[in-house]
DNA sequence: TTGCTCCTCACGTCACGTGAGGTGGC
DNA sequence: TTGCTCCTCACGTCACGTGAGGTGGC
C-alpha cells in the first residue's frame, strides 16, 4: 500500500493514460485480464489504479509479440517460471519466422502474376496453385516407349490392360486416370511412363483378387507435400501450354522438380480408346517440387 | 455447351477432385462466389460440373495471393478490365510488403525479449512499447539550467512559474505535467529542459487569457508517429532504469532517437514542490525515434 | 433395410468496434 | 437542468468448422 494505490482513475481517463480504447478495457475486465482496482456497487463504474499501468503495458507488450489474449493471461500469472516463459517465446519466435516466409513468398507470388500479367496483357490463361498430394492407392503397369509418336498408342493400350484387370477383379469404384512420367527431364525417345488408376481405400478387400495381367500392378504412390499444379480443360492438344505455366511459375517462384514423377490426373476423359485429339477434357498437370 | 458439361459431381465428389472441403464450397455458394452448376428442386443436392473447375481454382489462386473473398468476386466479373486487375495486384503486394516489415520486426522484438529474459534470467523489469503519440496543446517554460545539481530545483521553480500563470487564466482542467530534454544528447551541463503540463481542447477558451509571466507561454507540441515508451513506478530515484531499458530495447530493435526532445510524462506525482526522492511516482518515459 | 451422403439451421472462432437504450455526476 | 461519461446488452467482423436433427439414394 502506497499513496499512489488511492490515485483511481474512470475509465475513460485510465483509457486515455494507457493509450488504450474504452471498449478493450471492458474486454479485459470481461476476460478477467486486467481487472478494475475498483467498482463501484451502486453505479457499476470502473475505476483503475494507475499502478494498474505497468500490467497493462505488459499485456500490449505480449500483444505485441503476437500472442493471443489467453496466452498472455498465462504469461501473467504469478506461478509461470522464466524458463516457461522462456519456452513460449521460442514457440512465438518460431511461429513469427514461419508466418513471415509465408508472406515472403505470397509477396513473390502476387509479383509473379503480376509480371504474367503485364507481359500478357490480360489476365493468365491458367492459375497455377501449390498443394499437397495424399498418398493413394493405384494399379498400373509401366512401360519405355521408344519414341513420342507412339505414346498415344502405348497409352490406349496399358489403359486397356487396366481396365480390363479390374474388370476380372471386380473393382468398379476406380478413381480417375493418372499418368505418370518417370523421366527427370523432357525427352523424346525412351519415355519412361506409367499408366494408372487411383483406388478408393474401400477397394481394400478387392485388391487381393488382382490378377496379374500384362504387368498391371497393385502400388502405393508416395505422398508429395509440395505440388504445382494447374488445371487444363480442352483439347489434349493444347495440355502442353498448362505445363509451360506450371515451368514458369516455378520459375518465378522459386521451386524446382522434385525426383518424383510428374502427373497428369485425367478428372475428365478416358485414355483407354484413341480418343480424339481435340475432344475436350479437363485434366491437372501436377508437378511434385523443392524450393530451391 | 461440349461434352463435358454432362459430367456433374455431387459436392462430395466435387470437394475431392478440388481438394476444397464441402463447407467451404457451401459457403461459396452461400455468397454467390461459386454456384453449382445445378440444384435439385426436389432434394436440393448441390451438383458441380468439370468446367467450374477452373473458376474454382482462380479462386484459390487469389485467395493464396492473400485477397478477401469480396474482392476475389471483383476480381472475377466479367467486367473487370486487365488494367484494374493489375491495380488490385498492386494494393496487394504494397500490403504483403507492409506485412512482411511488420513481421520480421516483430520477430526482431521477440528476439529482444528472449535474449533479455536470457541475460536476467527473470522477467524484464520494464515493458517498453512503441506508439504514435498526438499533437498537443502544452503551456510551458524553457530554460537552460547550468548543471545536473540544480535540476530539482530549477524545475520547482518553472512549475511554480506554470501553476501560477494557469490560476491567474482560471484553468483549472490542465493535464498531467511533461518534461522535456531538448539536448540532443545526455550531457551534464547547459541542460536545456522544457517544463510543460497539457491542455485538453477544451481549455481553448481559456487560453486567451493567459497571462505571460515568467517566460510561461503556450505551444502546440508536435505529434510522434514512432515513440518508444516505457512507464517506471517507483522512486524518482529509479527512473534512470527505465531510460536504460527504452535505449536498450531501440539498440535491440534497429531503432534511434529522431530530432525530437526526449518526454517524461508524469502521470502521477508532481513537481512543482520539491518531493521526496524516494517517494513513489508514476511517469512514462517517450523517446520519439526512427528507423536506423 | 442399412450405411452413406446430402440438406439446413445454429453456434463458435478472435479481439474487439459500434450502436441502442438507459442512468449517474458535476 | 443540460451535456458528458458511464453502464449493459446485442450484433457485426471473416471464412469457414462443427455438431444437431432430419432426409434422399444405392
Amino acid at each position: 500500500m502506497n499513496s499512489t494505490s488511492a490515485q483511481l482513475l474512470r475509465i475513460g481517463d485510465f483509457s486515455r493514460v494507457a493509450q488504450v480504447s474504452v471498449p478493450t478495457l471492458r474486454h479485459y475486465d470481461e476476460i478477467g485480464l486486467l481487472l478494475p482496482a475498483h467498482i463501484d456497487k451502486f453505479t457499476d463504474y470502473r475505476h483503475y489504479s494507475l499502478d494498474q499501468l505497468p500490467r497493462l503495458n505488459r499485456i500490449l507488450a505480449f500483444k505485441d509479440l503476437g500472442f493471443a489474449l489467453d496466452e498472455i493471461a498465462n504469461l501473467l500469472d504469478d506461478d509461470v517460471t522464466p524458463e516457461q516463459i522462456r519456452g513460449m517465446l521460442r514457440l512465438r519466435m518460431a511461429d513469427a519466422t514461419r508466418q513471415m516466409r509465408e508472406e515472403a513468398q505470397r509477396l513473390q507470388r502476387i509479383e509473379s502474376r503480376l509480371r504474367r500479367i503485364e507481359q500478357e496483357g490480360r489476365a493468365p490463361a491458367y492459375d497455377v496453385t501449390l498443394k499437397q498430394l495424399p498418398q493413394q492407392r493405384i494399379v498400373g503397369v509401366r512401360r519405355m516407349v521408344p519414341t513420342l509418336r507412339e505414346m498415344a498408342e502405348h497409352r490406349c493400350a496399358m489403359y486397356a490392360s487396366i481396365y480390363d484387370t479390374l474388370r476380372e477383379a471386380g473393382v468398379r469404384n476406380a478413381g480417375p486416370e493418372l499418368m505418370m512420367y518417370h523421366n527427370e527431364e523432357f525427352i523424346e525417345t525412351d519415355i519412361d511412363m506409367e499408366a494408372a488408376v487411383t483406388l478408393p481405400a474401400s477397394a481394400d478387400a478387392a485388391i487381393n483378387r488382382l490378377p496379374v495381367l500384362a504387368g498391371v500392378r497393385l502400388n502405393t504412390l508416395a505422398a508429395s507435400p509440395e505440388t504445382v499444379c494447374a488445371v487444363h480443360r480442352g483439347a489434349t492438344f493444347d495440355v502442353t501450354q498448362a505445363i509451360v505455366a506450371v515451368f514458369q511459375w516455378m520459375a518465378d517462384n522459386g521451386y524446382r522438380c522434385a525426383h518424383s514423377a510428374v502427373r497428369e490426373l485425367h478428372h475428365y476423359g478416358r485414355e483407354n480408346e484413341l480418343i480424339d485429339i481435340n475432344a475436350p477434357v479437363v485434366l491437372e498437370i501436377q508437378v511434385p517440387v523443392q524450393r530451391v
